[in-house]
Order: C-alpha cells, then structure tokens, then sequence
DNA sequence: ACCTGAACACCGTTCAAGT
DNA sequence: ACCTGAACACCGTTCAAGT
C-alpha cells in the first residue's frame, strides 16, 4: 500500500498502474491480484490510508461546529497533499473512507440538535460539497505538477472568462480577477460555514 | 456528436470508445481526430450539449433563491438522465457546462444582495454541492444499468451499514435504513435549500 | 500460500497514404 | 479538406506454471 501511495504521490494518477508496482516491488506484476482484486480496491485502499492520517484527534472537546470545521479541514488537507485521494473519493461514494467521514459528520449534526428527519440530509449535504472540492481538486492534479503549474493555469482561465462577451456572462466576467489569487482553503472553509449557517435556521 | 452522446446513453462511459463511434458512423476511427482533440473534448462537448437542453427557460421572472431552485433542478434532472454527464462535469470542472452553471447561480447570487465579497464563495459553494451529487450519481451509474439494479445495490449498501458496530459508526447504523428509500431529488433539493439559507443569513 | 511473466483482449492516439 | 486503417505504445486482468 506504501508503495502504491508513493506512486500516486510521485506520478499521480496516471503513474499506477500494476506494471509500474510490481517494477516498485521488484516482482512480477500478477503477484498483486493476489493481494488485491483489482485496481478499484487497490485506490479505495490507498485512499482509506490518506483520509485516516488526516482524521483530527478528540473532536469530543470541540463544539459540534468547531468538530465539523475540523473534520473538513482534515479533509481538505488530505486531498490537498494528495489530490488523487480526491479523484477517488468522489468517484467511489461508497468506499470506507467516506463512511467514516459521513459517521464524523452525522455525529456532530445529532450534537447539532438537528431534529431527526433532517439528519440526514444536513450531513449528506456536507458530504456532497466536500466530494464536488474534491473532484475540483482532482482534476487540477492531473492537469498539472506543482503549484505554480496551477498559478499559471488559473491566470490562463481567468484571461479567458474576462475576454468573454460581458453581456452574455456578467458574473464571470466580474469574478474572473478572484480566480487566480483565491485560497482554495478559505473558499472551501466559508462553503462548509454556508452549510453550517444553514442548517442552524433548519432547527 | 449525438451518435456519442447515444452511445453513452445506452452502454455508458466506457462503452463510448473510438473504435465503437468510428463503427456507428461506418468511419474509420482516425476521422474522428479531424473533428476533436482527444476524447476529453468528445466527453465535454457531448456533457454541454446536454447540460444546454435542460437549462430552464425564462428565470428572470422568478426571485432569485427560485431561479437558483431551477437551474438545480435542471442540473440534476440532466445528470439523473445522463449519468455520464455526471462523471464530465464533476471530472472536468472548468469546461464551458461548468462556467454556464456558475454564470447562472452568480447571476442570481447578486440577485439575492449577496455582498461583493461573499459573491464567489456563496456561488461556488451551491457549485461544488452540485459537482458532489453529480460524482455520486457517475458511481452509481458505472456499477448499475438500471433503477431496481440501483435500488437492489442501495439495499445491499444498507444492510452492509447496518451490521456495522452501532458503537463505533452509531450515525451509520442509524440512518442506513433511509438509504434504500431515499429520494435523490429531495435530498439534492435539501442541499441546494439549505447552502440558500446559508447564504440568507450572510447577507 | 504466494509469485512469475507471458498472453489476451482491449485502449487512445498517430500518421502515411489515400480521395 | 477530410477519411482510412494499420501500427504503436500502452493498459488491466488472467492463468498455467512454478516455488
């Protein structure tokens, strides 16, 4: 599993695949099946891995907000340092990594005092907006290396959207300057804060 | 175009290859590099045409948080009935279907009197809410052909969670038994209300 | 019980050659 | 200007054969 893990760190995506392990391993690119029915659970493992290291300790002691602020921002910082977890978690809702982040996130929205029947939807919608980052952040790590690779590939698509016509797009138009210098964190953490504000109305 | 797009309708994303559409239109598969780069821009041209035909007519006559309700709607209403496009969008999120997405909540963002600076975030965040549902229906309609394939596969996913040590995942084991009888729609429809009175109270 | 590695059945993409 | 289709460089997966 490490070895895949450091793959996908090193190549991303694209860099795993069974030939390339066994090569890593030093053996031969059949003995994997072994140990792994297929590709699918060999990413569903290596995911699994990332998202626990990211898991914050005793979220017992923090508010129900301050536990959810936590448990998304554990989130976003393991699809942040391994963008490929975020390929693979929005591409597998059913993997065990997002039943442990779903059973994070409904533990806090019972704390929440949420009556029962909006439960689970208040902790879905949570999930969903982090699954939609997470593919946002996948496909930025395909499409380029490092981060000034990204820098520079935001200041491209903002070029674009401010040459559209500001007739036919206005709110593009109007917000392609924050594009390129906007911290991914911060708008993701005033997303979960949207959600949280309004599921406190819903009580 | 619509030879792909039927394609992926009938046998799913990894029916449509260039061998399969190069045989639908009694061409080679090398002509179909003529009219497109790479199956990249096949799959994001194929997901706007279909994104642009359920595009809700005449929003300006609704308020804004109705506006917002519609273009959801459309959305998922366009990925319920075209789950490949699900996987594109979610996948791909800076192709021309995204930025019309976005167009649309932003225009209605403003609408609703969000401030300047809360503008991006409050439309970005009902953005990747939508992303996260269209990657959950992409899953869902790689692994099963049809409804009751789905409904079965729901019911084998709860059983799954209900077996599951009420202590350690108590949330989980709770809520399993609405996962078979859940309605998409609603719960999405949840989402998107929810991330709206959000952005209510931020004004 | 676990590994080997050739073989199978595919892919996307390219490109010299055609019309 | 557009099409043909063989060829290239890969994949994931299987499986008889080994240790």
């Amino acid at each position: 599993m490490q070895a895949a893990i450091d793959i996908l760190d090193e190549e991303g995506d694209a860099g795993l695949t069974f030939r390339a392990l066994a090569a890593r391993l030093a053996t031969g690119s059949g003995a994997i099946y072994w140990h792994v029915a297929d590709k699918d659970e060999l990413l569903a493992a290596a995911t699994d891995q990332v998202i626990v290291r990211f898991e914050p300790q005793d979220v017992e002691r923090l508010s129900p907000q301050e536990a959810i602020r936590a448990l998304s921002q554990g989130v976003f910082d393991a699809i942040d340092s391994h963008p490929w977890a975020g390929a693979q978690l929005s591409g597998n809702p059913f993997q065990y990594a997002v039943l442990r982040i779903l059973e994070g996130l409904g533990t806090q929205v019972v704390a929440l005092g949420v009556p029962e029947r909006g439960r689970f939807n208040a902790a879905t919608a949570l999930l969903s907006f982090m699954l939609g980052l997470a593919a946002q952040y996948a496909v930025a790590s395909r499409h380029f290396r490092d981060a000034s690779d990204r820098a520079t590939a935001l200041r491209a698509v903002a070029a674009k959207w401010v040459e559209l016509d500001p007739e036919q797009h206005p709110f593009i138009h109007h917000v392609a300057p924050l594009l390129p210098e906007h911290d991914d964190r911060e708008q993701f953490m005033a997303g979960i804060d949207l959600i949280l504000a309004g599921i406190d109305t819903s009580r």
